[in-house]
RNA sequence: GGCCCCGUCGUCUAGUCAGGUCUAGGACACCAGGUUUUCAUCCUGGUAACACGGGUUCGAAUCCCGUCGGGGUCACCA
């Protein structure tokens, strides 16, 4: 088989989706596996939707996955690079000779209907209950059309030729279409930009592409392909090939619906509806955050289909203190998950070796991933199963690695926490490590040593139940383990724990008398890691501090 | 609605192309028990699926047809 090449095909209107991120993966890996090239191509065609921010963001979670890509915007070696350049804004000229070959060759032409009038057509056809094609129509005058295209505003429309086309498709095998499906599509705005059918084809073709994953989604585009690939020439007069084509199976929520940015939308207008409305929720604690005045985020609320940036979204969420469903690779960063661990659920989400292997490292997917074990049903998206494989992971990693990838998400994400935690960062992150599934949640297990000594409210329960039952017996060996502790002078989670130990040997009662009041006394609650971890991370002095003032308060 | 794709435990899947070794395997979740100073971790065990109906065959999860169900797509978005 040839060298392949395989590329990964972004519009920049948004983050990079968790799908996106499955083809890339798949495609990348593909390449790799085969000393192929992998390309990276920003699909700008939109004005109105592109953004640069948007590309910097997608370039950036690719890196964080550690999806590299040999050609593209900021490769190494991008100016020298064939086939460039790689965002499709800049590519006009190309584009615009290929359409010229078309229009010359008559398989294309200039066409000149106003939306409206296309609207109406539309209209026409559903009333009738017809499938709209428009064909040109069968008195066209070219010459006329020809003339006209220079000083009028105009499309140019491809002529679908009348024939069934087959794709094969490495996936679903032969799909075809039959004709009448097929119309004369646009290849070419009135804006001047191309539309995503022309630009992908010529391009594939000149970045010497051999292999095009894509989601599903995009099957019934590729017949159009095909008939474009079978018209066109490269200037040297050789024909465009097909490459392979992969299309991979959808990902959904659990729900069954499909997986889209719009879910956090949803997302957060229950949230708002649970917190009484809008006005209910800018008496919230977090509307700081709310930038939108009251009657928009209204309109908002009140409208199914209308959607609030990502940014603003994200924003909100934080201020109301919810989580909203991560669909972004960035959500999934912020959240605290693994890139390695996001790559290796994702691969599983419609791929499998056929073997019982689910955990893999990336160079070790890379070197079995093939495209005939692509799967052909859509995956539900599971998060307790991504949770469970962040956890696995974060617990082989050991205690030292683990708080370094702490530490690095932290400097984006938690900043103030390393800081707060000094040179007990280690000890936080190994008394937090089997508590905790991602390192957003490793703060919890740990979160009692970041109050104020002052701060902690005790839980009723556990003080009634470790405390002040039995006539205050717990309250009363306190006191004792109190002076106990002033003894020690090795304040390490092993010799207070042996402390501990001794001292309830010596007193005759079991462990967890003198190990609950002591928790709860310090903690507040009746719940933490080790007593002797959760002594240490506190110190003699906080810890004594907290016996104290649980003491005081307990008498009252 | 037209066209297209898909249908194995709750979820992701192995098995389907080359029908028998499948009383259908694994993982996550769930349930039960054990270890443990609390919570976790950890260990052991368990519940749970071939969408339905026909056909072909000695034999069907596997091949064929139909039904039902789910999804995608019908733009000067990609």
């Amino acid at each position: 088989m040839q060298t392949p090449v395989t590329r990964f095909a972004p519009s920049p209107t948004g983050h990079l989706h968790i799908g996106g991120a499955r083809t890339a993966l798949f495609s990348w890996a593909f390449a790799r596996g085969r000393g192929g090239g992998f390309v990276l191509r920003i699909e700008d065609t939109d004005q109105k939707r592109s953004s640069d921010d948007a590309t910097r963001g997608i370039l950036e979670d690719l890196r964080w996955l550690a999806i590299d890509w040999d050609r593209g915007p900021d490769a190494p070696n991008e100016q020298t690079d064939t086939g460039g350049p790689f965002y499709q804004s800049q590519r006009l000229e190309i584009y615009d000779r290929f359409i010229a070959q078309l229009v010359d060759a008559d398989l294309a032409y200039p066409a000149f209907d106003t939306s409206e009038e296309l609207d109406a057509m539309r209209a026409e056809a559903k009333a009738a209950k017809r499938t709209f094609r428009y064909v040109r129509a069968p008195g066209y005058d070219r010459a006329a059309a020809m003339e006209r295209m220079q000083r009028e505003q105009h499309v140019v429309r491809f002529r679908m030729p009348p024939e069934a086309i087959t794709v094969h498709d490495v996936v679903l095998g032969e799909v075809t279409t039959s004709a009448d499906e097929l119309d004369d599509f646009v290849i070419r705005k009135a804006d001047g930009f191309p539309t995503y059918h022309l630009a992908v084809v010529v391009d594939d073709e000149l970045m010497g592409v051999t292999h095009v994953l894509r989601g599903q989604e995009h099957l019934n585009n590729t017949p159009r392909h095909v008939a474009l690939q079978r018209a066109l020439k490269r200037d040297d007069g050789t024909p465009f090939r097909t490459p392979a084509y992969a299309h991979m199976p959808l990902i959904f929520n659990p729900d069954g619906s499909k997986m889209s940015k719009r879910d956090k939308d949803k997302a957060l207008k229950a949230v708002v509806r649970d917190l009484g409305g809008v006005a209910k929720a800018m008496e919230h604690p977090g509307r700081g955050a709310i930038t939108a005045d009251e009657a928009s985020l209204e309109a908002w609320l009140g409208d199914k289909t209308a959607q609030l940036p990502t940014d603003a979204l994200d924003g909100l969420a934080r201020a109301f203190n919810v989580d909203l469903p991560e669909i972004n690779v960035e959500d999934f960063r912020a959240a605290g998950y693994l890139p390695e661990v996001v790559c290796n659920y994702i691969a599983l989400l419609g791929w499998q070796k056929g073997s019982d292997v689910e955990r893999f490292t990336i160079a070790e997917f890379v070197e079995r991933f093939d495209l005939d074990q692509i799967g052909k049903t859509a995956a539900k998206f599971d998060r307790e199963k991504l949770l469970a494989f962040n956890f696995d992971t974060m617990r082989e990693l050991g205690v030292e690695a683990l708080a370094a990838r702490w530490r690095e998400w932290c400097a984006r994400y938690d900043e103030a926490l390393p800081a707060q935690l000094g040179e007990r960062f280690e000890l936080a992150a190994k008394m937090a490590q089997p508590r905790a599934k991602t390192l957003r949640q490793l703060r919890e297990p740990i979160a009692f040593t970041l109050l104020a000594d002052d701060a902690i409210e005790y839980d009723e329960k556990a003080v009634q139940k470790s405390l002040l039952k039995n006539d205050g017996a717990g309250l009363a060996l306190l006191g004792e383990l109190r002076t106990m502790l002033g003894e020690l002078d090795d304040w390490s989670p092993e010799a207070l724990d042996a402390a501990c130990a001794a001292f309830a040997e010596t007193r005759g009662v079991g462990m967890g008398q003198v190990a609950q009041p002591l928790r709860v006394a310090v903690t507040g609650a009746g719940v933490s890691p080790g007593l002797g971890e959760t002594l240490a991370l506190l110190g003699y002095k906080r810890a004594v501090a907290r016996i104290d003032r649980c003491a005081t308060l307990a008498n009252e």
